[in-house]
DNA sequence: CTGATATATTCTTATACAAGACCTAAAGAA
DNA sequence: TTCTTTAGGTCTTGTATAAGAATATATCAG
């Protein structure tokens, strides 16, 4: 049996965490097939109800997909999943918007004293900032910016340009799966760099969104500030 | 036994179905016990664990409570609860932001071609307007419209003036329990009118949010208009 | 190439016991 | 007497296990 100290937690709790481990090492990679139910029983010395309790909540918490006779695996947040979850943006009809890439610049540069805070940094550490203007059908719609830790992304510069999705990048080429993102929105009149940016008129109202985007293991990955204009489309939620 | 017809379907599906089928009926008010596992179980001719499982879906849905040694609950959509899940401004060190009623506006008037679709209505059916003005420290920081079917709240008009948070108002005294919301959210100019509303200069930038509230059975119940001050305030939104 | 068969997987259902919450009545102190 | 405490009993949900069904996939005979 492998390492599954801490009394007191239940069974299924202590199989659950060890996986959620493997997972979270990088042991087992998205796409990989886990153990059978029954496999994980005996590597654990429990039953298989109690290894299922386990793998169902690392289903619950999106980790991991089932599918009947074939498996377990973990989970692949494909291009589609990630846009739909993370790209809020809509059409008027409620069709998504994806925003073409028109320019885009990465940095690498010392952090000021908020990112080293959000991103848990030492002060003046070292990150990327890649800053990108997007378009649809020709009119720029989005002026953003994201600031990563430059340690977890280690020859992101090089890869200019970047796909238009970054976190289907994370994951595959850093092992960096962004599970969760808290993001702050307001109306603000777009200062004369953002104005620039957009080609519109400085004072223009500019939806802005801060973001905050998290890994498996609760880490702030990824700060991110999004101007958009919002005159043929609109950001989408649901509370639930 | 009660009706459990449907062969095919799992067992505890079917008794989750039922269940929830009272629930959604009025049978089973919020805040209500429920039938222990082992009395459900009886009553649908299962064993206790199938009763649990169905249960077990039932929280998960967020239709109810379960406490160990006291029993399962129907859920109470508390004032807190709905605050937290659904009034989304946040002050900047992201504690909740709660608009004090400033002044309401309640009329009884046709539905709009929009207002009839979104609500399903038919053309120029009854709806109540609900329009207030809310502010935070003597500053008026929101003005807002909800449309509701008038038929489902009948004598709402003599309830002025409404409390701060409607849900819990229509929960209690109109059966009618809020579990989703989807909402669209613009940066746009402050018209004359909202300008008006809110006393400050026309051209302002304003955070509008549209907002569908939907019941427990996929009712649209609400149409909502927000429109916020977001240069002390933000909309906060997790992603997950 | 097709269809039956075997095998591996998750899914469903059932049972037994553990743990937590709550009520009640007896015991003890003021 | 009156109040508080405590112990036990009972009702509740939580945990763990086992056996069989349903589903997907590979294998092999024809």
């Amino acid at each position: 049996m492998s390492s599954l100290s801490e009394q007191a937690l239940p069974l299924y709790q202590r199989v659950h965490d060890a996986v959620m481990a493997r997972i979270v090492s990088g042991d087992l990679t998205p796409g990989a097939m886990l153990p059978s139910e029954f496999d994980l029983a005996a590597q654990y010395s429990v039953s298989q109800g109690t290894a299922r309790k386990a793998l169902n909540k690392l289903e619950q918490s999106g980790l991991v997909e089932r599918h009947q006779g074939k498996g377990t695996f973990v989970a692949t947040t494909t291009p589609e999943t990630s846009l739909f979850h993370f790209f809020r943006l809509r059409h008027q009809d409620e069709s998504q918007a994806i925003p073409q890439p028109f320019s885009e610049t990465i940095r690498r540069r010392a952090a000021n004293a908020k990112e080293a805070q959000v991103l848990g940094l030492e002060a003046r550490g070292a990150v990327f900032e890649i800053a990108r203007v997007r378009c649809i059908k020709k009119t720029k719609v989005c002026y953003e910016t994201s600031v990563l830790n430059a340690d977890l992304f280690p020859g992101l510069k090089e890869r200019s340009p970047l796909p238009n999705a970054l976190y289907p990048l994370y994951q595959r080429s850093y092992g960096v799966t962004i599970v969760r993102a808290d993001e702050q929105l307001r109306a603000i009149e777009a200062t004369s760099s953002i104005a620039n940016m957009l080609a519109v008129s400085e004072g223009t109202p500019v939806l802005e969104v801060e973001r905050r985007a998290f890994d498996i293991v609760g880490r702030v990955v990824e700060l991110r500030f999004s101007f958009y204009l919002t005159s043929q489309l609109h950001y989408s939620v649901s509370l639930r």
